[in-house]
DNA sequence: CGCGACGTTGATTTGCCTCAACGATTGTGG
DNA sequence: CCACAATCGTTGAGGCAAATCAACGTCGCG
């Protein structure tokens, strides 16, 4: 259970045995069932989830009341609220549970602690935060440049089978269009 | 003139006089000429830029033929091309000065030699990558909620007499939109 | 069984783009 | 120093993609 994340952590850094028990130490699981929230407004996010089985959904609420889903997260994905995490301020954002969850748990303290005990684990860290930067960046290129029918297109390309995991109207929200317009997308053509 | 660098970092680490010239040893001076390129597609990006003076943008040309600015960079912003950099593969992006610049330079080699010898300046770095990363997903969240009237609004608001510094074409491309619209917007009230 | 959640489909509206023409300003070569 | 081109901004007319509003079908679950 914990080698996924040990084998995450392989592919950008290497640790020795003791460096890996000392995360461990640091590191606690937590379940959640379909719909449970991780997360919601008003607290301040507590540290960064890695998600060992399950998918989860991170989104606010917008001035038309309507929920906006700004990120997914599945196997082998870290996830928070980093606004709030970095800031140290209450967070407007849900972060809820799709699927039955089981993630590791990592404390916004502990962590800082363990990147002066582990310098390797805050480079891994650091690489993770770059990947995510250059996945928005992307993006907000995306967005721009493609009609909402060629960023739905790409989309499932990118992610074949993440399609049946999560309801249309979550896509549709976080693919930035209406649920309605989704559906004749794919009577279009599928 | 070095200073300027100096007093950002200590805005959110402590480094003792050793590491400052550490880290100065490694830095070097770049002027750019109004129109000049820092980064061409094609060529691999070779580090990290401080804008010490003056205004860039980063923008790729779209399969329309238009040229989608994706970011700007002021007095005290560090600019690179992360996809590139990260993945040491060759740019899609220009990164061109708006105005005359005074820039400094760190090759990513020395920064990773820096990281060892200064885990603080990874942390510092760190730092940025993370503020960098809330900044664009906060900018996803503004595209998929607001109008594009309200985002040319917000964006005036949040970052007053920056308007001034950029033709309105480069503003309108940055917002996602054509120069036209946004000729229309500030003809209604402004 | 009946209710709520989710998806589909049709009619209408609208925000923004495209195409096009025209000023104003800047820059450049003769 | 002027003439001309290039660059940038403005304005008008027409068109289209996607939203909105609304009704209906279907599945799963208490």
């Amino acid at each position: 259970m914990y080698t996924q994340l040990s084998e995450h952590i392989r592919r950008f850094v290497t640790l020795t045995v003791d460096e890996e028990q000392l995360l461990q130490a640091k590191i606690q699981s937590k379940t959640l069932k379909k719909k449970e929230f991780l997360l919601q407004p008003g607290k301040v996010c507590p540290g960064n989830y890695f998600v060992v089985k399950g998918c989860l959904r991170l989104y606010f609420v917008n001035d038309k009341l309507n929920e906006q889903i700004t990120q997914f997260a599945i196997e082998s994905w870290w996830i928070a609220d980093y606004d709030s995490l970095l800031n140290k301020q209450p967070s407007q954002c849900y972060i809820q549970a799709i699927e039955p969850c089981e993630l590791f748990f990592l404390p916004a303290m502990h962590q800082t602690e363990l990147f002066e005990q582990v310098p390797k684990l805050q480079t891994y860290f650091y690489i993770m935060m770059q990947k995510a930067f250059v996945a928005s960046q992307r993006r907000i290129g995306f967005i721009f440049n493609q009609s909402d029918e060629e960023r739905y297109r790409h989309f499932v390309k990118l992610f074949p089978g993440f399609i049946q995991r999560v309801p249309q109207y979550m896509l549709a929200s976080y693919l930035g269009f209406t649920p309605q317009f989704l559906s004749r997308l794919r009577a279009k053509k599928d």
